[in-house]
DNA sequence: AATACACCAATTTTT
DNA sequence: TTGGTGTATT
């Protein structure tokens, strides 16, 4: 985002030391380097191993980003490039301001912005902007992100009369993602593989796919990297210019790069002009590569990504793929106790296809894991719950607490569980920010003023505020448009000409089209911020939102309002628009104390100090369709998963297991996961549920040293156990009941709240009355038909009852 | 254009 | 069982 305004592409930075120039030497013996200071030997060696290719493997929490910053911290201070000749690509915006940032603080203002420090994206679309024509595009292209590429393929699969029923768009779109993730243009695609899709015809929709979006002036995020590709074959000139620019590469994260970043990487890397055509022998086409310098940085035991295109093998091969690469490996960790390490080597040691580290750590040997069984999924999120209670009572701040789920519908009884408690919590991942339909609408408002001929982004809001421009309307307006060739924006100024179009629906088309001529007059008066808000409130559209009375309404309103000031870091709307797409995540706003609730995968890169892992069950974890659909690769994929789950503790790491839980609504039975048994038993403690009922043990289905488990085993006075013996007199005991007969299982126990035994609950009266109309974030609407102390339960309109901690509803 | 009903799918997710 | 989508009906 920086490096947009900041930097034009071929801007050249300010003057720089030359590089092993007398200054810089000089400059680099007086002052002695702090970045090496604080490294342990091997660190050190990854970040001053400049010559040749250098495979750094870095295990989970050994100082990785440390190392790529105090790398490049040292290129520069030893003047052996400038900042525009270090290329440095990272997977996710979020690792490269991290690194942009951490640098910053080691340098001080010595040195600007990296203008090549990005992701794979940013920076494939910054060299496509500046050779655009040559991949027959126009440098403000648009990048389309998954919701338009669907759309589009939807235009096209209609075009050639295919049933969208049993052709699905979504699936066409997976499977062209895919092909660009390997790096396959449509003429590369083998052909077996293009006919499966819609009968024979997915190859030729791929070719129509790219033919469009050209016509649209628009790329994908595949194409960031594949027409990239393409024009670093097709003009080698181009690619010898970059290759001569960047001195050095650093890669992040390089276990999780696809066919299409390593080719990428190879071209750019080389001295040849010349990369390996897919399935070619990569040793023919390295050659040169010894030569050049680049330095990645992974952990094969952390690819999670194989399922999006992610080559394990990349990294698995790099010392073959550059010949003389010298590898590191960086076993120290720096986060977790010794218990909780020895847990996760122990377990990442019962895969194959691994390069093979041994984490150590100088910490104290700490807690051990825990491995709690519960009977259900509600009884595990009770647990957890009560667990949560116990550390915050003991002073623990909720953000250093983190549950990590294998797939996020386990997150709602974890959700409804804190509700219920009072406990706050916050979901990471979900949708991203400009993903939101929300900012969508505002964002294709804008693409449409700056390019009248964005047809996609005129479809998408013509009759967003609902203006009376229907599917007839659109349609009509395509018709127009294809029999002369034009945007569509161009066919609808011409057709309110005529009388085509009922008078109703002509007015309303007339008025839109009468404003976005107004806005884009005024494009050149006001700021593009100023722009914005006066469209989004012209348009109507914020009045769309304020007249919504659902839950949500309100955020999305406040969204709109972040993405006008998001706006202000840019110049210009055209420099907005370009690189939102890529730069656009997740809103920050983490002040608050709360527990973080996220995926296995989200949670990769963070760390916590208490981490909850539940879900531990064969079928969930290791996720049954892993097995099924990738075998071996697949569960050492999920092994994989597991230990990135355990390393992110620093010294508490607490597994659960459910012997119930209910999958689309039926009830099974399941057993522990494999996982757990391949834990090594010196560093693991086994601890009854605190969640409430006992758990009746796995059932006869194979078996595992979980299986018997004492339940009911020492006295308790936390208030889980007391809810628990009232629960147990309550339902007839867990034990035998509804056992094996898993159609119907378990059932369901009312769920009892004892304001008393609470932690956080006051006991205080609260300030709302019976049949109160209220509105809680999360639930929307509604009214209050029980009170108990601080607790509510409330019958919301959309979501039903629940019982809420007053703190978390306001008046309506 | 809005609501009602039927139908289908139901890991993981960045850019 | 749920939720989301898409079609059919008013």
């Amino acid at each position: 985002m920086t490096e947009a305004r900041k930097m034009p592409a071929n801007d050249l930075p300010a003057y720089q030391p030359v590089a092993g120039g007398i200054a810089a030497r000089a400059r680099a013996a007086a002052a002695p380097a702090p970045y090496l200071d604080n490294l342990n030997p091997e660190q050190r060696d990854a970040v001053e191993t400049l010559d040749g290719p250098v495979l750094v493997l870095a295990g989970a929490g050994t100082g990785k980003t440390k190392v790529l910053t105090s790398r490049i911290a040292h290129i520069l201070s030893t003047g052996r490039a400038r900042p525009g000749e270090i290329l440095s690509v990272t997977f996710t915006n979020k690792a490269a301001r991290e690194m942009k940032h951490r640098l910053g603080i080691m340098l001080g203002q010595a040195v600007e912005g990296m203008p090549w420090l990005g992701t794979f994206h940013s920076i494939g679309g910054r060299i496509l902007r500046s050779h655009a024509e040559l991949v027959q595009l126009k440098s403000n292209f648009t990048v389309l992100d998954t919701d338009d590429q669907i759309r589009l393929l939807k235009q096209l699969l209609s075009a050639e009369n295919i049933d969208d029923k049993r052709w699905p768009a979504r699936m066409l779109a997976g499977l062209i993602d895919g092909w660009k993730n390997r790096g396959l243009t449509p003429a590369q695609v083998p052909a077996g593989e293009a006919a499966v899709f819609g009968n024979g015809k997915g190859g030729k929709l791929y070719k129509d796919y790219q033919e469009r979006l050209k016509t649209l002036n628009a790329a994908d995020f595949g194409d960031l990297l594949l027409e990239c590709i393409r024009l670093f074959r097709e003009h080698p000139d181009v690619l010898r210019s970059y290759q001569a620019r960047f001195k050095f590469i650093l890669v992040d994260e390089y276990q999780d790069t696809n066919v299409a970043q390593y080719l990428w990487l190879r071209l750019l890397s080389q001295g040849a002009a010349r990369a390996p055509s897919p399935g070619e022998d990569n040793a023919i086409a390295t050659q040169t590569a010894a030569t050049r310098n680049i330095c990645c940085v992974g952990d094969d035991d952390q690819s999670i990504y194989g399922w999006r295109g992610a080559e394990v093998d990349n990294i698995l091969r790099f010392e073959h793929d550059f010949p003389g690469a010298k590898v590191i490996r960086l076993e120290r960790n720096y986060r977790s106790t010794g218990h909780i390490l020895a847990a996760a080597s122990h377990l990442i040691a019962h895969n194959e296809g691994r390069l093979g580290k041994t984490l150590r750590t100088e910490d104290v040997d700490g807690e051990k894991v825990t491995v709690t069984g519960a009977w259900d999924s509600e009884e595990e999120a009770r647990g957890v719950g009560e667990e949560i209670e116990q550390l915050q009572r003991e002073g623990h701040k909720l953000n250093d607490i983190a549950i990590l789920v294998r797939a996020s519908f386990q997150m709602r009884e974890f959700e409804d569980r804190f509700v219920t408690l009072g406990l706050p919590y916050r979901v990471i991942g979900g949708p991203r920010f400009y993903e939101r339909a929300e900012i969508r609408d505002a964002l294709a408002y804008l693409r449409v003023i700056n390019s009248p001929a964005d047809d996609l982004a005129f479809e998408r809001i013509v009759n967003v505020p609902k203006r009376g421009l229907g599917d007839a309307t659109v349609q009509m307006l395509h018709d127009h448009a294809r029999r002369r060739r034009i945007p569509l924006s161009e066919a609808a100024r011409q057709v309110i000409e005529t009388d085509e179009m009922k008078p109703k629906a002509r007015g309303s088309l007339r008025d839109l089209m009468l404003s976005f001529e107004r806005w884009r007059k005024q494009m050149e008066v006001v700021s593009h911020t100023e722009l914005a808000e006066v469209v989004l409130d012209e348009s109507g559209y914020t009045e769309m939102w304020q007249k919504d009375r659902s839950a949500d309404a309100a955020g999305r309103l406040e969204n709109l309002k972040e993405l006008v000031r998001s706006m202000e870091e840019f110049e210009n709307l055209q420099g907005f628009l370009e690189h939102i797409s890529l730069v656009m995540d997740r809103e920050g706003a983490a002040d608050e104390d709360a527990v973080s609730v996220m995926t296995l995968h989200s949670a990769k890169g963070l760390e916590f100090d208490n981490v909850f892992l539940p879900g531990w069950e064969e079928g969930l974890f290791p996720h049954q369709r892993a097995l099924d659909e990738q075998g071996r690769a697949g569960l050492e994929e999920e092994r994989r998963l597991a230990h990135v789950g355990i390393t992110r503790a620093r010294k508490r790491a607490k597994l659960y297991f459910a012997t119930n839980r209910r999958i689309h609504g039926t009830w099974n039975t399941t057993i522990p996961s494999r996982f757990l048994d391949e834990l090594p038993a010196a560093n693991v403690e086994i601890t009854e549920s605190k969640g409430g009922n006992g758990w009746g043990g796995a059932g006869g289905y194979g078996s595992s040293r979980f299986d018997n488990l004492e339940a009911f085993g020492s006295t308790y006075s936390t208030p889980g156990w007391q809810r628990a013996q009232q629960q147990r007199g309550r339902s007839g005991g867990g034990y035998g009941d509804s056992f094996g007969g898993n159609s119907g299982g378990a059932k369901k126990r009312p769920m009892v709240i004892e304001g008393e035994l609470v932690a956080k609950s006051t006991g205080t009266d609260s300030a709302f009355s019976l049949d109160d109309r209220v509105f809680h974030e999360k639930f929307g609407y509604g009214h209050v038909t029980k009170i108990d102390g601080n607790k509510l339960t409330i019958d919301f309109d959309k979501a039903g009852e629940k019982k809420v901690v007053d703190s978390f509803v306001r008046a309506a």
